[in-house]
DNA sequence: GTCTATAGAATGATAGAC
DNA sequence: GTCTATCATTCTATAGAC
């Protein structure tokens, strides 16, 4: 007869061992042992581990998304308050919990790669809603390439520690909208 | 009595489930399917899983950078070839084995971690020594950058088989050193 | 070098008491 | 909702015959 254990602590441990340790090498063991949980008692909260990804990945969208500023008022202050967020994340993490789930999870669980699919097209979409709003051209286009670069950067953190390709990333996301005709 | 599998043939097979599956999702028993083996054979030939990862990454530097134009006579078609090779893989691959195993490989495989530190070390290296020879400056800030750029587009060749963003990436590498001062 | 046999540990998941 | 107990499966790896 103890407190139940939050779901939210649950989802933020899940995250951290899909980060640092992927799809498949992070247990519900491993998870149960940071909550203070026997393994078995995790399945009372979650059916399965497939279904740890969505509940992962929508709080991360979430995190990353909240309290923006209105694009339509002032489009940059978004747009460097997004990029900030993914960046800082990255930094402080060494690497990005969904680029490690969109190489981790296969056919054999759907619904985790439909999560991660579902996560990157928001977060996409987000960007480019920014984008669209500061009328830089390809919006869409645009802020594919930004993600991609972005998490692109963490290899070097990942394998060197090295910021810097980060932070090149973030300048050249900085200064989309510059000059339009050749915004990179 | 039958003839001995080729241990390029484990090599390669190896590699194309480290790319899909990652570190841990990969099987020593898928691996031996792969080969025609029993998975207790493999041990003749490496003495465990995580040796297959130098083995992997040593055969797949050794294919990039095979044969690459001198950069000392024509730079820039080195520099093409190199892009070219790596893109290529990504697309027909739609991911990056060493990405999958920089994210997938722990401190408690040491030797693997160092491999993939080694890997894409090489690789920038090689890729700056073209660049040097172009006279393009801060050859290894961009060859980092460079690569960090197509690692990033297989995100979404992966999540959504986009592959766009990828060929964005090589373009913008093929324009390196058109103009110097900004070259991205 | 490959095989059969097997060990020992870890995995995701279920049943039922409290 | 958490627990004890348990299951079937999979995993990496070793021993020894051929």
């Amino acid at each position: 007869m103890r407190e139940p254990v939050p779901i939210h602590q649950i989802v933020v441990e899940a995250r951290e061992l899909f980060r640092e340790y992927g799809y498949e090498g992070a247990s519900m063991r491993d998870l149960a042992d940071r909550v203070g949980l026997r393994p078995q008692s995790l399945y009372t909260r979650f059916p399965s581990k497939e279904s740890l990804v969505p509940a992962v990945l929508a709080l991360t969208l979430d995190d990353t998304l909240v309290d923006l500023p209105d694009p339509a008022g002032d489009w940059r202050a978004a747009w460097r308050m997004l990029i900030g967020r993914i960046a800082e994340t990255f930094e402080a993490r060494g690497r990005c919990v969904g680029l490690h789930l969109a190489y981790g999870v296969t056919a054999q669980t759907p619904d985790a790669r439909d999560a991660v699919r579902t996560f990157f097209a928001r977060l996409r979409d987000a960007m480019a809603g920014i984008l669209d709003a500061g009328e830089v051209s390809e919006p869409v286009s645009v802020a594919t390439d930004t993600l991609a670069q972005l998490e692109g950067a963490t290899l070097w953190i990942t394998t060197e520690g090295d910021m810097e390709p980060l932070r090149h990333a973030v300048e050249r996301a900085l200064c989309i909208g510059d000059r339009e005709g050749r915004p990179l």
